[in-house]
RNA sequence: GCGAGAGUGGCGGAAUUGGUAAACGCACUGGACUUAGGAUCCAGCGGAGUAUUCCUUAAGAGUUCGAGUCUCUUCUCUCGUACCA
């Protein structure tokens, strides 16, 4: 049969797609006779279109997956959609349509469109996080934190628009105003639920040390500043006039707590600052001279919204409280400040000022006239406070400090928390930068908290068999985006749980963090209708072997997951063993067109159907993982593309050309042929060393650009020599294997055409499934290395020398040649150094 | 400010352990084939020079027989974060 001349990209990857799925190619199951391999990519939120970084996320876990087969791993490769979210609200005001038959239809678009880029999911296990039989577990989760105290209701602040009587993520704040009628946002204090989270930061700290080398450096960075643990003391400032209670360390209204990383620098305390959200803050203002100006510095901080307060323009601004607090060790008098650079939500929300040794408290100490007392210097003489310029913020000699004088700072920082301890006066802390984890929001669009309140008996959890409480799918959204799911009465009114009487649901729903903070776990068991999923099932497939996403997820999602593995696992849902969802991540880049982030408002999105339906999917995966590697960002080149279709051309009029020579059957991979000619055995070299820097490139170094450089190489060499090579028996045998071996190695990345070259060959089944080629050191052996000459690190020439020659002969050979001598004349030769295989630098002045 | 990372031809990038800088591809130039070419093939392609050759990895210094790679200083850019007490 003649092999069509014309390489047709479309006809062939439909055949194929349809083939695998007729063939459940990719469905896998347990089976603890072979090793597992997990292989997942951050799955997508269902907008409606993949863009192009989808295919270049989905397009790099495809080929791990389909590498992994064929190095006989028993892969999981899973899809599913993070199907809650705020889009789906505002897309369904804006279209008039239900959020659910919006996401719904989403899904079934981008399933086709993901389907028809050949990636090797096992489809059986997809999840849509918005589905009842999804986040009815996570319900259930709900009813497990309540029960052991891991969530716990707290006021927070929230951006609040008036006009539209709605919570506002810090997303729908433009310049403090609301997105949609552009209204000032103001904050108002709501009751929230809070996760435990860092009652898990010590161990989700201590474990980032078990993913050094595994996660990318600068994401265990982040998570750990994230984390940010700091070890400090605590101290109590009792107010002047106060009655003080001596030896108590409670939180008491008659003393300043404060959180210091400095103990050692207490005797140079000068001033206090604290929040304007304080809790002391009103008995410390009433009735003083300057209440009135307090009282108006504290409202006007407190209307700044959040992201305006924090940003880094703002200018350091105080007020005095009129009220004065003590120094511990020293007794002298300090004034107490309000500050607006003072967090309530760190440490204890009051700062104690040491402006001669913090530059933050000495720009604060100069703006308003305070005096600084110096108790650090670096000899351990006395430093003149009104001769400095800045804080010294290094360490050195305490001085000023009482019976603590004298010794370095460092020592002293042990001493007077041992100090502050027997007094009664504060203790060591450490201070975590991490706070709990807000997971209740205002939408309609997210799975429901399954409590409801009750008059008689307040808060009531819903009974676990009465779950999942199910999101009405027929709600219309608000136009000014308020959640609808207050105002559905069929949804809020029920019966209460304990007593029977009249009751009222919980119109919060989750963050939507919390549903793909598990949904790894849900695909090992996804159709489980009894259980999130079974231990069996996690057991055999956890952790996550590849984790691939987009590094803006470093520090959020990343953390929320390992998290819940954690709490899960103290749930006993998880065994005990498993307390680390991702064994490897890999961090991808954005991919961007003319140096900016692709989007409809900049014009310059580039849709990946348009790409497939001219170049077909095989081209558009090659490229995406050919223009750069993985964890940069690269910049879509409409040229580019055509290069790699290009390549793909060229491989398809070679296998035309050689399809005559090709042996078929699985033993034309790979072969162990013996070459004949110089050029044959060139060719076996080229090809064997092409399958291993292929395999190390694809499986170890995830650089799949030079893998396929690689074979683009290979596939050049096999046109230079094909003609002399088809003049012989022998060089045929090893041009056969050359292409097929191109054939293979390009599987994962290109799967269609290969599959089409694979069949084919006469061969049944999918070349997926065929063993990945292994290369033989014999094809590797040169018997003539090239030498380069270096004289003075400079290169000066080059000679062939045999694979068996000695150092010695190296050294002779290499002085002897022509152009070297040249240069040595006149010179005196001082060393030479040889390193075997590779240079000769010859030293000489 | 702090933390992390990067800076290599016209462009994307390669150089994996300190050992031939610019692999592979794009763009471009010249040629072949051709009724035609936006197909294909051949050749060229960091800079200077006819050439032997010299220079070249942001800039400068250092370590080394040898530095794109290690150290220091400076500059630029990107990402993260935000007054963390």
């Amino acid at each position: 049969m003649a092999f069509p001349s014309r390489y047709d990209a479309e006809s062939i990857e439909l055949k194929w797609q349809k083939f695998w799925t007729d063939n459940k190619s990719f469905d896998c199951e347990i089976d603890t006779t072979r090793p597992k391999y997990y292989v997942l990519e951050m799955f997508p939120y269902p907008s409606g279109n993949i863009h192009m970084g989808h295919v270049r996320n989905y397009s790099i876990g495809d080929v791990v997956a389909r590498f992994r087969r064929m190095q006989g791993y028993n892969v999981m490769h899973p899809i599913g959609w993070d199907a809650f979210g705020l889009p789906a609200e505002n897309a369904a005001i804006k279209h008039n349509v239900q959020p659910a038959s919006w996401t719904y239809s989403n899904i079934d678009d981008m399933r086709d469109q993901l389907k028809r880029l050949g990636y090797s999911y096992d489809w059986r296990r997809e999840v849509a996080t918005c589905h009842p039989k999804y986040y009815r577990w996570e319900q259930e989760f709900f009813l497990k934190w309540i029960e052991k105290g891991l969530i716990y209701r707290k006021k927070a602040p929230q951006n609040w628009c008036e006009a539209c009587h709605t919570v506002l993520a810090n997303e729908q704040v433009i310049d403090g105003c609301c997105w949609r009628c552009d209204s000032l946002v103001e904050q108002k204090e709501l009751t929230q639920w809070f996760l435990k989270i860092t009652a898990y930061a010590d161990e989700l700290l201590e474990d980032l040390k078990t993913l050094e080398g595994a996660w990318p450096d600068r994401v265990l960075a982040m998570q750990n500043n994230w984390i940010g643990k700091s070890i400090g003391a605590e101290v109590a400032f009792p107010l002047d006039g106060a009655l003080v209670n001596e030896g108590t360390t409670d939180n008491a209204d008659d003393e300043i707590r404060v959180f210091t990383t400095r103990p050692d620098t207490l005797f140079g305390v000068t001033f206090m600052t604290l929040a304007p959200e304080h809790p002391l803050v009103e008995t410390l203002i009433k009735g003083k001279e300057n209440e009135a100006e307090s009282r108006a510095f504290i409202e006007r901080i407190r209307n700044m919204d959040r992201m305006a307060r924090q940003s880094d323009t703002l200018e350091k601004e105080g007020v005095f409280t009129g009220a004065y607090c003590l120094n511990p060790f020293t007794g002298d008098q300090i004034p107490i400040w309000l500050g607006n650079f003072v967090l309530a939500e760190y440490g204890t929300g009051a700062v104690m000022a040491v402006p001669a040794h913090d530059q933050r408290d000495f720009d604060f100490a100069k703006k308003y006239g305070m005096k600084l007392k110096a108790v650090i210097s670096a000899d351990g003489h006395d430093l003149d406070v009104n001769t400095l310029e800045a804080a010294y913020t290094d360490a050195g000699i305490m001085i000023n400090s009482g019976e603590f004088s004298g010794q370095s700072n460092e020592e002293g920082k042990a001493k007077i928390i041992a100090s502050l301890e027997s007094k009664g006066k504060g203790k060591q802390t450490v201070n975590w930068r991490l706070r709990d984890w807000n997971i209740s929001r205002q939408r309609y669009w997210g799975a429901p908290i399954p409590v409801v309140y009750c008059d008689k008996c307040g808060m009531v959890p819903v009974k676990k068999e009465d779950l999942p409480v199910l999101l009405p799918t027929h709600v219309q959204p608000q136009e000014d985006g308020r959640s609808s799911l207050a105002d559905c009465e069929e949804f809020v009114k029920t019966s209460c749980p304990t007593c029977g009487g009249e009751a009222r649901r919980e119109t919060d729903t989750m963050d939507t963090f919390v549903e793909s903070s598990w949904y790894f776990a849900r695909y090992t068991d996804a159709r489980n209708e009894d259980a999130p999923f079974s231990k069996e099932a996690l057991s055999y497939w956890l952790p996550v072997d590849q984790y691939i996403g987009g590094v803006e997820h470093a520090i959020l999602h990343l953390l929320y997951a390992r998290f819940f593995m954690k709490v899960l696992r103290d749930l006993d849902y998880i065994p005990a063993d498993i307390s680390e969802p991702f064994a490897n991540l890999l961090t991808q880049g954005m991919v961007l067109k003319d140096g900016v982030k692709m989007s409809k408002s900049k014009g310059n999105v580039v849709d990946p159907t348009d790409m497939i339906a001219t170049y077909g999917a095989d081209t558009v995966r090659l490229f995406c993982l050919f223009a750069a590697p993985p964890e940069r960002d690269f910049d879509w080149s409409d040229s580019g593309i055509e290069g790699s279709a290009r390549f793909l051309q060229r491989v398809w009029r070679l296998y035309q050309e050689l399809r005559p020579v090709i042996v078929s059957g699985a033993a034309c991979f790979s072969s162990a042929q013996h070459a004949e000619t110089d050029k044959a055995k060139a060719l076996r070299f080229r090809e064997h060393s092409t399958v291993k820097k292929v395999g190390e490139d694809v499986g170890n170094r995830y650089q799949f650009n030079t893998a396929i450089a690689a074979i683009m190489e290979l596939v050049n060499e096999i046109y230079i020599v094909k003609e002399e090579l088809m003049q012989t028996e022998n060089g045929k045998i090893i041009l056969s294997s050359a292409i097929a071996t191109v054939i293979t190695l390009l599987t994962p990345i290109t799967p269609h055409i290969c599959e089409e070259f694979w069949h084919d060959l006469g061969n049944a089944g999918t070349i997926g499934e065929q063993a990945w080629p292994v290369w033989s050191e014999d094809a590797l052996q040169k018997d003539v290395l090239t030498i380069v000459i270096q004289i003075n690190g400079k290169l000066r020439g080059k000679i062939e020398v045999s694979s068996k020659a000695t150092k010695e002969e190296i050294e002779k050979e290499a002085l002897a040649e022509s152009n070297i001598a040249k240069h040595l004349e006149g010179l005196t030769l001082r060393k030479v150094i040889v390193i075997p295989g590779k240079l000769v630098n010859i030293v000489a002045n």
